[in-house]
DNA sequence: AGCACGCCGACT
DNA sequence: GTCGGCGTGCTC
């Protein structure tokens, strides 16, 4: 019997989202293993396509004859069956495409690149020959395209005279450099040098440094040029036979200009050692389970991180940190590279392409042993986790918003239950949903009750901005904060200043009629761009001129609207004469690099204010920030969305925590038009379990999370009625699957009905236990294939962290 | 996704 | 009478 593989082919559709079978050539089958890439001939054409081996076994009694695989893309499995199987797992679960979940997993670089060219293959006429083929034998599709010659050439393909050629192209590319090895003995060299002119000054010092080497040393061609060994006297000595030339494989390093002092494990105060000796036994006992660590901002955390990843090394294991993107500063690099040198790899998005393939790589060949990264480096490959932690829980970037819609932190439970090893979800605020299952017992709550060195935790002002404008103070700046501004420019302290942009933006309006400019596609205000000089449509990308005069009523009063980091930046500016600030928004932190360059300037005291959106609230440490001013706490809270009083809680409980880091004392203020609620006064008082009882009361009531899991189904179609018409029909049809206990919420209208010229209608499932839900969902979207393909898009989102 | 097959309108 | 439109269905 011969061997077959089952592969996941590069189609991404809902027709095509299972294996299929294809036979192992011969010269493949002592090489071929589950997990390799391969290229694969698919559908009518058999065009050329990457697929994933996801199984291999014996070909059994089939009507269907089958095609072969036609190579192989790699020489080892890239991805594990730890990570086949979690693919398929989160495809079923996240109603996605098993091909876009293991995309997900390897580095972009991986994914293939295809081409189609055409290649003579019999007599073509001349004119075409010379003209088109420049009298070569194969010519680019997109050539084809652009000389508009395709007609011809598709004719030419029906005469069997050219045939169409798929290529499946790897991006992924190691980087080598070039190095000399010596090849002749140390006498031989001795020989060389009395023959050498006394002006051949280059050639003798080249001999020079090869007759020092042994045969196990190597140079690259960039060392060598540090000794002043010029390229051409390395092409000269390799004519002559002096050295040998070889290519090495190198990884490249981001961080090869940096370097890391060794750090030593701090001590642990007694919190800390009792989360320590409890994780410490679930690694020692290779056991499953999840615990919440919660510790207010400057508790250690991260010393508890460390120590038990230390643990997990000397046993052999490897390590995966998870950090949200924003909070994956160099600083937070430092203390893990700090701790175990080389065996940190490091995945973020400030690397280009083809530096996450290499830490990927380093992953890979366990070459590096921990792991530290933002959301999708859940799927770092690591062979032998001992133990995921999951830093800042409650981020909601966690979550991916594309396709494949996963949770890091699902994804984290089930590697943990994989490997049998802990995870540790750490959080000053954690979400709702942990820290109640925590309560529940189904997680363990480990709590670090005290800062590490004891610093009390900064006073904390709300402000009325009610107040300040029956006293006349129509700025954004209450007097407070203006005053505490002052003192710390006096006192040569910084302060760090927070503008909540979450439900703001800056639009266009006129002072006289009212009108707003709106995008022409979607139903939503175009934001003002000051950078680029433009209006932007966030849904769709339309973009136009900022308008001069109202184009309704033509008037001149056409005024920008909304709180963004600029004109406060103008307005402290004017408030504050000899303040000196950083701003960091999205327009400043735009290009590469430049969100640390900003931080460095800041940490070097190049200002004294630093002034910045979400971004700011994470991670910061430093000592001479004694004030921290929030500008609009409560933009967020007048948002519908069932979370936004956590989110505000977090949002200021964790900037509250930048102040007051080192030895001075630090202050927090926050200006709010309603400062009685509760998501503030509770963040006033750092007092997270108060906020937590009263919170879970409020979600009980109103039936939310954590109490009830929620399910978004989003139809859209270009006509309104359309889209009203097949979401009524998609929600009876999942209706008798569920139990009574399910609500269901809508169908109703997105809150922005109309983007790229579509209709919009969502409904909520909300629900405790529905087995068959998920089922059901999978069998309305296969038979609605049709309707899909004719222009009802259906969407499902499990577990939606945003619905408005 | 992409390609072929199939059944209805404007062309030599 | 044919060329080609894109609706429908399948891809190991």
């Amino acid at each position: 019997m011969s061997l077959v593989a089952n592969i996941i082919v590069d189609v991404p559709a809902l027709q095509t989202n299972k294996p299929y079978t294809y036979i192992i050539p011969e010269v493949l089958t002592d090489v071929i293993q589950p997990g390799m890439r391969v290229v694969v001939p698919f559908g009518k054409g058999s065009r050329k396509v990457q697929g994933f081996v996801v199984e291999i076994k014996e070909q059994t009694a089939t009507e269907i004859k089958l095609k072969a695989i036609e190579s192989l893309m790699d020489s080892y499995p890239v991805l594990t069956m730890e990570l086949l199987q979690l693919g398929e797992f989160l495809a079923y679960q996240t109603f996605s495409f098993q091909i876009k979940c293991y995309q997900t997993m390897l580095p972009a670089v991986m994914r293939a690149k295809y081409s189609k060219k055409i290649k003579i293959i019999d007599e073509i006429p001349e004119t075409l020959l010379w003209d088109i083929f420049k009298g070569k034998d194969e010519l680019s599709w997109e050539e084809a395209e652009r000389q508009n010659v395709l007609t011809d050439l598709i004719q030419l393909e029906k005469e069997d005279k050219v045939e169409i050629d798929y290529d499946v192209k790897d991006k992924a590319v190691v980087k080598k450099i070039k190095k000399i090895k010596p090849a002749l003995s140390f006498e031989a060299y001795e020989e060389i040098r009395e023959y050498l002119r006394s002006n051949a000054k280059k050639q003798k010092l080249f001999i020079d440094i090869l007759q020092s080497m042994d045969s196990e040393t190597s140079l690259s061609y960039a060392e060598l040029k540090a000794f002043g060994v010029t390229p051409s006297t390395i092409r000269s000595g390799l004519e002559k036979n002096w050295c040998d030339v070889f290519h090495e494989e190198i990884y490249r390093d981001p961080f090869a200009s940096s370097t890391f002092e060794k750090t030593r494990p701090l001590p642990l105060n007694q919190d800390q050692a009792h989360a320590f000796s409890k994780i410490y036994q679930t690694i020692k006992e290779d056991e499953h389970d999840v615990f919440l660590l919660q510790g207010v901002t400057g508790s250690g955390k991260t010393e508890v991180y460390l120590q038990t990843i230390k643990e997990v090394i000397d046993k052999g294991e490897g390590a995966l940190m998870l950090v949200p993107e924003i909070a994956l500063t160099p600083q937070m690099v430092q203390r893990f590279k700090s701790r175990f040198g080389d065996e940190v790899a490091v995945l973020h998005s400030g690397l280009s392409n083809g530096e996450k393939y290499d830490e990927w790589r380093k992953i890979e060949k366990e070459e590096a042993k921990v792991v530290v990264g933002a959301r999708s480096s859940i799927f770092a490959p690591i062979k032998n986790i001992g133990i995921i932690i999951i830093d800042e829980e409650h981020e909601t970037s966690y979550k991916q918003e594309e396709f494949p819609k996963y949770h890091a932190r699902d994804v984290a439970i089930w590697r943990g239950e994989y490997h049998k090893c802990p995870v540790v979800l750490g959080s000053a605020t954690p979400s709702l949903e942990s820290r109640a299952r925590a309560t529940k017992g189904v997680y363990s709550l480990l709590e670090l009750k005290h800062r590490v060195n004891d610093y009390p935790m900064p006073a904390v002002d709300v402000i009325d901005m009610r107040e300040e404008a029956k006293r006349g103070n129509h700025s954004m700046f209450s007097e407070a904060l203006l005053t505490g501004l002052k003192k710390r420019i006096d006192k040569q302290e910084q302060s760090v200043l927070l503008l909540n942009r979450r439900g703001f933006s800056s639009f266009v309006m006129c002072r006289d009629c009212g009108f707003v400019l709106e995008c022409p596609n979607c139903d939503i205000s175009q934001t003002l761009h000051m950078d680029t000089r433009t209006m932007k449509c966030h849904y769709c990308g339309h973009e136009e001129s900022i308008p001069k005069k109202c184009p309704k009523c033509d008037s001149r009063s056409i005024r920008y609207y909304g709180t963004g980091t600029q004109k406060v930046e103008k307005e402290l500016n004017e408030l504050l004469i000899d303040a000196s600030i950083i701003r960091m928004d999205v327009d400043t932190t735009r290009k590469k690099g430049s969100h640390e360059k900003l931080l460095n300037r800041f940490a070097n005291k190049e200002a004294n204010i630093l002034l910045g959106t979400q971004m700011i609230a994470k991670g910061l440490d430093y000592p001479d920030v004694t004030l921290v001013g929030v500008i609009n706490a409560d933009t967020a809270l007048g948002l519908p969305d069932f979370r936004s009083a956590e989110k505000t809680f977090q949002l200021l409980t964790q900037v509250s925590g930048r102040s007051g880091r080192g030895e001075k004392e630090g202050q927090v203020i926050i200006q709010s038009y309603n400062p009685e609620h509760y998501a503030i006064q509770y963040a006033k008082q750092h007092d997270y379990d108060s906020f937590y009882k009263r919170e879970m009361h409020l979600r009980h009531l109103s039936e939310y999370s954590p109490y009830y899991y929620l399910l978004k189904i989003s139809v859209s179609h270009e006509n309104e009625m359309t889209a009203a018409k097949k979401i009524r029909q998609y929600t009876d049809f999942i209706r008798p699957s569920l139990s009574e206990k399910a609500i269901i919420l809508g169908p109703t209208p997105k809150s922005i009905a109309r983007t790229h010229n579509r209709y919009h209608f969502q409904v909520l499932i909300k629900y405790k236990q529905e087995k068959e839900l998920t089922e059901k969902i999978h069998q309305l979207l296969t038979e609605t294939q049709k309707e899909q393909a004719r222009g009802t898009f259906i969407s499902i989102d499990y577990q939606p962290l945003d619905f408005i």
